[in-house]
DNA sequence: GTCTATAACTCGATAGAC
DNA sequence: GTCTATCGAGTTATAGAC
């Protein structure tokens, strides 16, 4: 296991930051309880990161550039659409389950700051949602899926994966659930979810 | 049309920091900025609510209120399951929609108090949740729809009438909608969410 | 009840010694 | 690079006149 003693004091920083501007949000992120957390002085995380803004915008980046990069290589991959939605749910719940509270925060963000987003994720390009359209236009006029709007489509399966991590709290209070439960929940949809979908739209 | 002037004091209060609280959250609301948009003095915050904290819960305490009973009902009423998934749909969003941000508001504070919230929400009584779970046990075993978890298909259920609303943002940006075209897409949903859902688990 | 003025405090940021 | 000490802006909260 890797201790605390062996990491650079930025790298210290941005583990203490990334782990307080999930758990507070940028707002309720305290730059003193980055600092304890880290074991070194406040006067530190300055002059690294020079202020608060610019620590956060580090982290956030790194968190985005983590969670989306992989899922668009599916989108517009070559897969089936079938092959796809099971890949594409698979892999969100697993990367996700390792930082169940990652969508929340980057939800968070996103709402407050809707341009500065999707400008930083997409750049220029085509946003590969669109390749998932026209796959779902073909395969609907193939023959292969019953007619769907494929924008409700793609929402639904985001939808699916996403939100049980958002509603985590309620979902664990109301069902009486422990973390070991919660897990295997998410287990159980890594399949159930794509099933789910291509039972209602297959022919 | 109602102005502000006919309203009292105290309800000009509450207008101004639902908005407040909803847009910026707990931590990034200004009590000043409360003030300013209820046309008052700060002074006077203070003095109706006490603090800031205690304004919060109120603010809090009534928009989960107007949210969640009438969904339980719904729940814990004496429609067949595809009747029960039909009108919760349609009425959630329906209710949702005239104010699209209470979602990730909810969310965002359950998550930083998750005790708290089910507690109030709940009391003692049973979760409508459980009845549900049983009536689709039941239908399951009368053989009107095919073997799924109960616990998943509610989550499904819950998943794909919220999360648009708390992807808001992201989904506009990527799909360079407007607002009106967004009100659309939830109108269609109205109907479609239950479509998708019956879909997939009628026999 | 409502206002002005200000106290009390939190927190990000900086200065300066080592 | 790292620390201690402190500043100063911004905010919540209160005192006190009307």
């Amino acid at each position: 296991m890797v201790k605390k003693k062996d990491l650079t004091t930025e790298e210290k920083i941005l583990d203490a930051a990334r782990k307080v501007f999930i758990e507070k949000g940028l707002d309720g992120a305290r730059m003193q309880d980055i600092a304890d957390r880290a074991g070194i002085n406040k006067a530190m995380l300055h002059y690294y990161f020079r202020n608060k803004e610019k620590l956060f915008e580090v982290i956030f980046q790194e968190v985005a550039s983590r969670l989306f990069p992989k899922m668009v290589a599916i989108m517009s991959s070559d897969l089936s659409l079938f092959d796809k939605i099971r890949q594409f749910t698979h892999d969100y719940l697993e990367t996700v389950m390792e930082n169940p509270y990652l969508p929340l925060f980057v939800l968070n963000e996103v709402n407050k700051q809707p341009e500065v987003f999707v400008k930083n994720m997409f750049g220029n390009q085509m946003p590969p949602v669109l390749i998932l359209v026209n796959q779902i236009e073909a395969e609907i006029k193939e023959g292969i899926i019953k007619p769907i709007s494929p924008l409700h489509l793609i929402i639904n399966m985001l939808s699916l994966c996403i939100f049980p991590f958002v509603s985590k709290p309620i979902i664990m209070q109301t069902m009486n659930m422990d973390e070991l439960q919660f897990r295997n929940i998410i287990e159980q949809r890594k399949t159930q979810i794509a099933e789910f979908i291509i039972e209602s739209i297959k022919k």
